[in-house]
This record gives structure tokens, sequence and C-alpha cells, in this order.
DNA sequence: TGAATTTGTTAATCTAGTTTATTTTTTTAT
DNA sequence: ATAAAAAAATAAACTAGATTAACAAATTCA
């Protein structure tokens, strides 16, 4: 039944027979993280692709003042990883972590590999995903170009209002890249109107 | 012969026959653009994924105030389009122009499309592809983070040294997110070392 | 229920990077 | 070779956002 929701997210973007359904359920499985708990590590390997059924993750980065930039978030029918560590299967420069208690669906590296092959149409689909990926990345870092920081957070806002409104809000400032003073002032500013 | 380089670098990563070599040839094609080109411009939709065989192109966009952002740069190897328009076949809010004279290989969607069906393995080279370029395109939001634009220029003069001695100062700034008077004040402090 | 911890606000001061304007150097085309 | 155009340098005034510090709310949990 943990598969449900995945189960349902494959389908809006490929047809899977009852076969290759089986698969892909032998080639995964069900894990369930508390609020806290870390997925992955800074300086360990990401071993795990993960698929979100429920809860809400970070990746984030610490700077050599200790200092928190948060790279994205993740919730519902979202996928999490440090895809750099994953893919190279070396240790990683960030940590995952569960802002809130989050169940996933976790493919290893060599499970990804055999469904593959398994299953193009997966691949098919994760390569269609990654290009989706890579334009959402490039727009952040256009409008980190040409956007100023009141303008980033509105477009953040109206992007991910799901997210604004279950993570504390200095960790939305650290997602921008700003000081949480500063986005606190934005706010009031904003307000005034 | 001008596949050659393009036949080199698609070996690097997987073995073709050469019949495949055949369907890729026939799916493609060579086109060569002069300095100051435009490939893609911004309002129209980008057609091709280049693959590029000799020159140099940059990738921007122009704000509300007409300032040009240059997102990325491509040369010899690597590939050139504004994948959002692309991969969705609406028009680009890129442009893509060229700082040398430019020699491609394109693929059209279509082209793309019958590729990946009928060499899998073109696919799994393009998911790969994907998967690095989505690495680096975090690594440059993590970076615009975390470093001093000093430092940031350190790093692309590490990273694309061959690119900072083939373009103007002024687009390395323009691709920095800062403006040239100030990678100017930042190259003459660098200097004083 | 209330003490401890986490989260958010306000305000003064500071700084990295911008803007504007002028001058110098380099490149391009004739 | 030289005039015109493009690119780079310099410097003063300015601003978006950072830093520091003190305080106020809101959560958490014993």
């Amino acid at each position: 039944m943990h598969y449900s929701s995945f189960l349902n997210y494959i389908n809006n973007y490929i047809d899977l027979t009852e076969k290759e359904i089986a698969f892909l359920r032998s080639n995964t499985n069900y894990k369930k993280y508390l609020k806290g708990d870390y997925i992955v590590q800074q300086g360990a390997v990401c071993k795990h692709t993960n698929f979100i059924i429920s809860g809400c993750t970070k990746n984030f980065y610490l700077d050599q003042q200790g200092q928190e930039h948060i790279v994205t978030f993740a919730i519902e029918n979202w996928w999490s990883a440090d895809l750099s560590s994953f893919i190279t299967q070396t240790p990683s420069d960030f940590n995952v972590k569960c802002i809130e208690a989050t169940e996933v669906i976790q493919f290893t590296y060599q499970n990804q590999d055999e469904i593959f092959q398994n299953i193009p149409k997966m691949e098919t689909l994760f390569r269609k995903l990654l290009e989706k990926a890579l334009v959402s990345s490039q727009k952040r870092i256009v409008n980190n170009f040409s956007l100023s920081a009141k303008d980033q957070y509105l477009y953040f806002k109206k992007q991910y209002s799901t997210i604004e409104q279950r993570v504390p809000q200095y960790m939305v400032a650290s997602y921008l890249g700003i000081t949480k003073e500063f986005l606190s002032k934005i706010k009031t500013e904003l307000a005034k109107d």
C-alpha cells in the first residue's frame, strides 16, 4: 500500500504492465524517517535516490564558517538525493535532512541501473525529469542574476507556496541566499501594501 | 568528414555499430554559423540541440532594463541549446549567439526522439549528460551563495581557463553576475600579489 | 504550567558590489 | 597605417543587503 502514490505518479507519465510494476517493487524499498533524521550526510556516499511519498526534506551545505545554505527543498511527489554523490558514488558535499517525518521509496544505484535496463520507459521518464530539473535550476540562476531579493522572495512564494507554509522563515531565507533579518525586513515592507 | 569529432566524442561513452552511425548521420545535420549569428533568438522556438564541432557560443537573456546576462558559454565538444524551449517546443526566453564562427551538428526534437527509440544507448548517454549538467548547475548556485565575487572569478578561471582566454572580459563579468567595472577592480587587486 | 529552546523582529552600523562618468588601451576595418 | 569602434581601467558617490545586538513571540516538552 506504501507504493500507491508512487505508482500513481509513475502512471502520470508512462504505462507499466503488471510484470513491470512487480519488477519495480522488487527493485526498490520503502523507508520511513523521523523529523530531524538525515537521509544523506556530508562526507558519506549518497546511496539512494528517494521518491517522497509524504513529508519534506531540505538539501543543504555547510560553508567554511559553518553556515547552512539550502540548495533545494523536496515534498510529496518530488525526488530527493544528492545527485552528484549518487551518480559518482563518491562522498557527498551536501546533507539531506527531514524537516518533517518523511516516507520514501528508495532506489540504489544498482536498482536504478537494472530498472533502466529492464524497463527502458523508466529511463525515458528519468531523462525527462532531469531535463525539467535542469531547466528550473537554470531558471534559478537567472533569477539570482536579475531579481532583487524581494522579487526572488515573491517568485519563491508564487512557485512554492506549499513549501513556504511548511518550513520556518529562516530556511526560506537560506534558500534565497539572504539573511533571515533581511527577509523579515522584506516581509514587513510587503505587508505595508 | 564534418562528423569525425562528433563521432569521436560519442565513442568516448558508447560503442556504435556502422548501422547505428549511419542512422545517426541521417538524423542530424551539419551547419556553419558566422561570428555574431544567432542560433536561437528570444521569442522563437529553439528548433535544435547543437553539438559544437568548433567555435564558441553564449546563451544569454535580456532583462527588463535590456541588460544582457550570460547563463552559459559553450565550446568544442559541448552541447548548446535553450533546453527549456527545446523540450517544450515553445518560444524561448534566451538567445544563443556565436561569439566565434561556429560549426555544429544539429538534432531536431523529432531527430532526437527517433534516435532514442532506435539507439537506446544514445538515450542513456543523454541521461548521463543531463545528470552532469544538473550537478554543475547546482554547483553554480552553491558558489553564488557562498563565494565572494573574487572567489567566483577564481573558480571560473580554474574551471574554464580556455573560455576565459577566448571571450571578452565583460562577458565573463556578465556570466559571473557582476559588473565589468567590478571585475576589472578584482583583477587589478589580484595582480598585486 | 512554565522554563527552555526555537523562531521572528527591529534598528544601527557596515561593506561588497553598483552606478555614473571619464580616460586609456586594444581591436577592427579601410 | 590610421581612424573608428570596442573593450578595459580608474575613481567617486551610492545602495542593497550583511552584521551585530537586543528583544519579543511562538513552540516544545518536562
